[in-house]
RNA sequence: GCCCGGGUGGCGGAAUGGUUUACGCAGAGGACUUAAAAUCCUUGCCCAAAUUUUGGGUUGUGGGUUCAAAUCCCACCCCGGGCACCA
């Protein structure tokens, strides 16, 4: 074995005094900004799907670090939040001593994978000095009116004891320990993120983004235009109207009743209706039933005559209103018209209570708004952020509740709100985070006047520590603001941004969100963080996810131990398709092994001239390379470079030859071919030199293997020269014994003559 | 139920209208060796006839377009992922 841990510890330490990978971010000339998802260190260490994707993010980032960019990549810990307390949680550590022993493993483990990264810029979330500033963007957020508190029914994760946003809420269990969410009636912090569902939308088309990730976030987003139409309603003295949302303002002539969501209906009871007690009992059990199922999906249409009346705008008839379960609070007015010939819900309800059907006819959906006094709209199923944690470990909310002033965010100059060192940082389930048992916290004076006031004692959400990160990158110590300005105008967007697709709607709406905000308040210049996003595949282990309780996570600090980290990195590109993901097998290994070995070996046998290329043959490979790298279809740039390394010990070739072999090998494996490249007396690193470039005249071949086809049967293979006419291209076939016999006797009807590939005779 | 991927040797995969199975793993045979490991070479789907050649078939299933289909179109089956009484 190739002494891969002597050559990988040693190179580590040289490019860290070398600054092979701190670009200048004041002066840089080609600025590539190359940003991965930073990882929660929710684990004693580096999980290898994180080594997964991070090594195909590097392989991308020092191939535009070899085609002259200045590439720029940093890494950090997304330290904050619930991730990393549930982890402490269950070892049964405080989350700040956790976090420095994660930070410590962490960063060594970060160390060995044989990434770029410029060191010089880390950062992490629970640091202070950064979460200063995910506090200011919470008081921008208040101070453009994009922040306020609100009280509704919102997801309830018992486990984890605090609130939740719905993009947390997966088939209605809880994203990060899968249990069931319940619903709560809370008084909460939003962000106002409808706000921007329009633009959020329209801009993805201009995005080069996975196809996945825009597809995934249009339907969260779920834009549907309809119509809101006023029903009047004929006995009821609280109320003379309700609207109700449609998409089908054309069947409203089939509508032959009102259904509205409990929810709604309480409303009326609170404003005094409470005329008949049945209906009033469904009202209240439908809306606590919800509360204990949370999100599940309602098994049976339940509803109750509520005994008013509403006409019918177009028919100018009276029909019922029902009170029904299958009508959700916060989906378009909680309010809809029942056609049960139109909708199968509403056909189903319909059979159920006895209710009548009606066909009539469908009439133009603009006409029959307008006709009777609708508004045509556009309705989202995006829903604005919850953004308060009743919990300990992330950014205290910085805002303060007066009497007599209200809210009032805390003053710039007093940011950071520190989030103090308790010994009770256990949630409460209380629906108060644990600060809310210290005064010392949240005793406080109102800013404005000076009265005794409380501080807000709930934190932000993680997702908002991440919205903003990769703009701190640039200057982690920076002190006047988010970040250095004229740094942003020289790095971003953003050029590439590679990471889990599992976040299609939490970070990376959130992400965009955030930019739209800073955008809109002149912060930065451009509308959206990332030009290029791609997601990576899932890896996988025995058919299944890698999980502690399955058993059969991958360590990948034993594997580097064991075969180096160029092994592992490359063994990882190979398995499949970057983007699809795959399957972990040990035995996979081997191939990747006796590559590096045998590249090893190379180095001794080359020989001869280490200037100049010799070898035509090699361009044809660079090609290949180059064009897969950028598409990031890394495991077939691995099989080409295993064919290129055939070809040099069947064919042999040179040093120069070998030293363009090692520049394309060296972004997958890094640490061998700078070692090999020393080797060879050169004397700057291998991953600042140039990548290499082909000559197309080169790649031109002189002889190709002609297809002889008969009715589109391939029945010969003749050597024949490139460029053949069609005519000279018969003669040969027909020279071929076989195809003599294959075509005597019989008419040759047509021939059809692919320059360079093949002859089709169609008999 | 809706939306998005996908189905190719024993296995991971390659090929996006033109030679199916590149590259690699596993298997079989051989060389080297006292032996083993390592290394290197050969081999590599199914069926039939003939004895190492010939013919036919083969990319989930059925149909279509085309001189030619893994690739394009239609229908169906299966697997993975996302959303889900969104009005």
């Amino acid at each position: 074995m190739y002494p891969f841990r002597k050559i990988e510890a040693k190179w580590s330490k040289k490019w860290q005094t070398s600054k092979v990978y701190e670009p200048n971010l004041d002066k840089a000339k080609k600025p590539f900004y190359n940003l991965m998802m930073f990882p929660y260190p929710s684990a004693e260490g580096l999980h290898v799907g994180n080594m997964y994707a991070f090594t195909g993010s590097d392989i991308y980032g020092r191939f535009k670090r070899m085609s002259g960019n200045d590439v720029f990549e940093p890494m950090g810990l997304d330290g904050f939040g619930i991730h990393s307390e549930n982890y402490a949680l269950k070892i049964g550590k405080h989350p700040a001593e956790q976090a420095k022993v994660s930070e410590k493993n962490f960063y060594k483990q970060l160390q060995m994978i044989g990434n770029g990264f410029a060191w010089n810029e880390h950062l992490e979330t629970y640091d202070p000095e950064y979460y200063k500033w995910t506090q200011w963007l919470f008081i921008q957020m208040y101070k453009n009116g994009l922040a306020y508190r609100k009280k509704q029914a919102v997801n309830w994760c018992p486990s984890c004891k605090t609130v939740l946003a719905d993009e947390q809420v997966e088939g209605g269990k809880c994203e990060r320990c899968g249990t069931i969410v319940v619903k709560k009636d809370l008084e909460q912090w939003f962000f106002k993120i409808t706000k921007y569902a329009d633009r959020l939308l329209k801009n993805l088309d201009k995005l080069d983004w996975s196809e996945k990730i825009k597809i995934a976030q249009r339907n969260w987003i779920g834009k549907s235009t309809g119509s809101l139409i006023q029903f009047k309603i004929s006995n009821f003295k609280f109320q003379n109207n309700i609207e109700v949302f449609t998409t089908r303002p054309d069947t409203i002539f089939g509508a032959t009743f009102l259904a509205v969501s409990p929810e709604l209906a309480r409303e009326w009871i609170s404003a005094g209706w409470s005329e008949n007690k049945e209906v009033v009992e469904f009202i209240n059990k439908t809306i606590k039933g919800r509360g204990d199922t949370a999100a599940e999906a309602i098994k049976e249409k339940e509803g109750i005559d509520s005994r008013l009346k509403a006409v019918n705008p177009a028919t100018g008839e009276e029909i019922p209103i029902w009170v029904v379960n299958y009508v959700l609070p916060g989906v378009g007015t909680g309010a809809i018209m029942g056609v049960p010939a139109h909708d199968e819900r509403d056909m189903e309800f319909a059979k159920k209570f006895n209710l009548p059907v009606s066909n009539a006819p469908l009439v133009d959906a603009d006409v029959i708004t307008k006709k009777v006094k609708g508004k045509r709209t556009t309705n989202y199923r995006l829903r604005d952020w919850l953004i308060s944690r009743q919990r300990y470990w992330g950014p205290p909310i910085p805002m303060i509740y007066c009497d007599k002033c209200g809210w009032q965010p805390v003053p710039e100059k007093d940011l950071p709100v520190l989030l103090p060192k308790i010994k009770d940082f256990r949630p409460t389930g209380t629906d108060k985070s644990p600060l809310a048992t210290h005064k010392e916290f949240y005793e406080v004076k109102c800013p404005n006047c000076k009265e005794k006031a409380r501080r807000e004692t709930d934190v932000s959400d993680t997702f908002l520590d991440s919205a903003w990160y990769y703009l701190r990158y640039l200057d982690p110590k920076y002190k006047n603001g988010l970040s250095n300005p004229k740094r942003i105008k020289r790095w971003l967007p953003v050029d590439m941004y590679i990471g889990g697709a599992e976040h299609a709607v939490l970070h990376l709406l959130y992400v965009r969100f955030v930019a739209l905000a800073l955008h809109d308040w002149g912060y930065v210049d451009f509308e959206e963080p990332f030009k290029q996003f791609r997601g990576h595949g899932l890896l996988m282990k025995d058919g299944a996810k890698m999980s502690k309780s399955k058993g059969n996570v991958i360590n990948p600090d034993e594997y580097i131990k064991k075969f180096g980290a160029d092994a592992i990195r490359m063994y990882l590109m190979f398995l499949s398709p970057f983007e699809d993901g795959g399957e972990w097998r040990d035995e996979g290994l081997t191939g990747i092994t006796r590559f590096l070995e045998r590249v090893w070996k190379m180095g001794d046998q080359v020989t001869g001239n280490k200037q100049q290329v010799t070898s035509n043959w090699i361009h044809a490979h660079i090609k290949k390379i180059t064009e897969d790298i950028e598409t990031l279809h890394y495991n077939t740039c691995i099989s080409e470079l295993m064919i290129f390394l055939n070809n040099l010990s069947e064919k042999g070739g040179t040093k120069a030859d070998f030293n363009v072999f090692l520049k394309l090998l060296a972004p997958f494996a890094p640490f061998i071919t700078e070692e090999l490249w020393s080797e060879l007396g050169n004397k700057k690193s291998i991953h600042s030199e140039s990548w290499p470039e082909f000559n197309a005249r080169h790649i031109m071949q002189k002889y190709f293997d002609l297809v002889i086809q008969v009715n589109g049967k391939v029945r010969a293979k003749v050597a024949a020269q490139v460029g053949l006419s069609e005519s000279d291209a018969r003669k040969l076939a027909l020279k071929s014994e076989k195809i003599g016999n294959a075509l005597s006797n019989k008419e040759v009807k047509k021939v059809i003559y692919v320059q360079n590939k093949l002859i089709n005779f169609v008999v």
